[in-house]
DNA sequence: ATAATGTCTTTTATCGTGAAAAAACATTTT
DNA sequence: AAAATGTTTTTTCACGATAAAAGACATTAT
């Protein structure tokens, strides 16, 4: 198998959702800026549309036949990118017990216990490598530098210095910037998610993202902006695997976040500061808390 | 042809030095250590050390039969990385005229113009990225973002909050820290270098990448050591391939290195400030000044 | 018993290949 | 003539294969 169509599958499965909206489907380019692929890709969707019986197809006109059913979809796990799968099996193995620092990663192993090439998992390495939890020696293996104590500090350390910075020049964001009504919609939705806090907990951290990477956004800076994707994958992973008190955890920071949105709009840059600190303190605590370490401290 | 053994040569190269020096050679995992490869690659080099009659190997014994000559050595371009190799080529063409900002880059172009084969460009470009010059479009091509101004005032900036908190750390470093006799042993090169600066000029940006890392590492931070890659690929390159000017450039460098390392021995946290953004700023000065720009403010 | 050498096995680095997806070109339709 | 469709070419993505290099195991020498 030299590559899957997984961008076929996922593109289809979004295309169905199209068929509920309309009676017939726009031009092939249009429907190729929906889904994000090439004019090559929707004609393989139309086709297989036609084949199931959804779509008549003739020309310019693709009229809708039916509703897509369940059984149209394409599995969920078939529309998965290559990088995707990889990334989820390395970080289940990262976070597990027994991924020690020091220990070696094995291309070839990991290869085959995922069941892939090795260049997919050699071009996933390096490209992981940036997070700074792994480490290559030349010629050689690979080292897990482990997702430590150390390695937490370290990471908010930087993120406590680019966010302050980034929410400094936020306030100093001239009134007509875009920004300010992207910050009114981010806050109604703070609102509503803090209203319906007990049942819709578990959508904050998508939430947080958006609303981190706003600020980030207004330094003007891709190094700051591309920073952001570290801490948005390690609490992506972490979060996913460790639920414990995240509804509080999460309910707290919607506070925080509120009060800090009220520190950006007031543009008082000593208010910005003081909420983006105590957020910045908090997460910190959040994160570290999390974290066992101390296994070498237990007594033989 | 798969793969070369350019670890080999280059390794062999290195040997051959050694051959000067003493009457018989050390075991094999110790050249080993020495030369930084595997035994099987040691025992490569003495094979054919053993064969051009360079020394007589029999068992543990190794004798130095001759010196080597200016023929016994590969070739260097032989002994480059295949990394290395398409990192120049890479940074050539980005570097010359007509690298503008949104030109697309092309896997297959590249590497069939370098010789090589597309995973090994694709690898490269992903490692390449994080250097923030170039970005993927998914499942598709890579875009240049192209050397400009914003980029070199956005790694500026980054690169002035790191190092001012690292010298930061730095005089917070107890007495005894191996830093400060590294520091010592700076300060007399730049002494020296200061001294015959006339012609040996162009000795400075080696000394100045190490000197700028010692100062990064005492930020105990992966991230902002790790930075540190970005400015020196950047400086490595850019005057690597415009000299104007360097001998007053690195003349003022060495002059502000030397103040910088006497504040930083003094412990004293301000006169450490001052002198760090001192040279920082001339820093950012002298790489702005060499980048063009403004192809598009010409009048038509 | 330790450390080196000799031998064999595994892993990494790189290539060519082929299917998926994108992109370019040609033709038709409005 | 502008925009869509139809067709062909090119590029990306992923694989298996192979030589280089590393690493592991077995044997020999001090």
């Amino acid at each position: 198998m030299s590559k899957s169509n997984n961008v076929y599958k996922d593109a289809f499965n979004r295309g169905l959702r199209l068929l509920d909206e309309t009676k017939s489907l726009p031009s092939e380019p249009e429907l190729g800026t929906l889904l994000g692929v090439s004019r090559t890709t929707v004609r393989s969707i139309l086709s297989r549309m036609e084949e199931t019986g959804l779509i008549a197809w003739n020309k310019r006109n693709k009229t809708v036949l039916r509703s897509p059913r369940p059984d149209d979809f394409f599995p969920e796990e078939e529309t998965d990118s290559l990088a995707e799968i990889i990334e989820r099996s390395f970080m289940r193995r990262l976070l597990a017990e027994g991924a020690e620092a020091g220990m070696q990663i094995n291309e070839l192993e990991l290869a085959r216990e995922i069941g892939v090439g090795t260049t997919s998992v050699r071009e996933f390495l390096i490209r992981f490598s940036r997070f700074g939890l792994i480490e290559k020696r030349r010629n050689s293996h690979w080292v897990l530098k482990g997702f430590t104590r150390a390695f937490a500090l370290e990471l908010t350390e930087i993120r406590e210095m680019f966010e302050l910075r980034s929410a400094a020049a936020f306030v100093a964001l001239p009134e007509d910037s875009a920004v300010w009504a992207d910050l009114d919609r981010l806050e109604v939705e703070h609102r509503q998610l803090a209203s319906e806090i007990a049942t819709r907990f578990n959508e904050f951290s998508e939430l947080d993202e958006r609303f981190h990477r706003l600020i980030h956004r207004a330094s003007h800076n891709r190094f700051i902006v591309d920073f952001y994707d570290v801490i948005a994958m390690i609490f992506h992973y972490h979060y996913q695997w460790n639920k414990a008190q995240e509804r509080e955890r999460n309910e707290v920071a919607v506070q925080e976040h509120l009060a800090y949105i009220a520190a950006l709009k007031s543009r008082d840059p000593g208010k910005v500061d003081a909420a983006c600190r105590k957020h910045l303190k908090s997460a910190r605590q959040t994160l570290l808390s999390s974290i066992p370490e101390g296994r070498q401290l237990q007594p033989a």
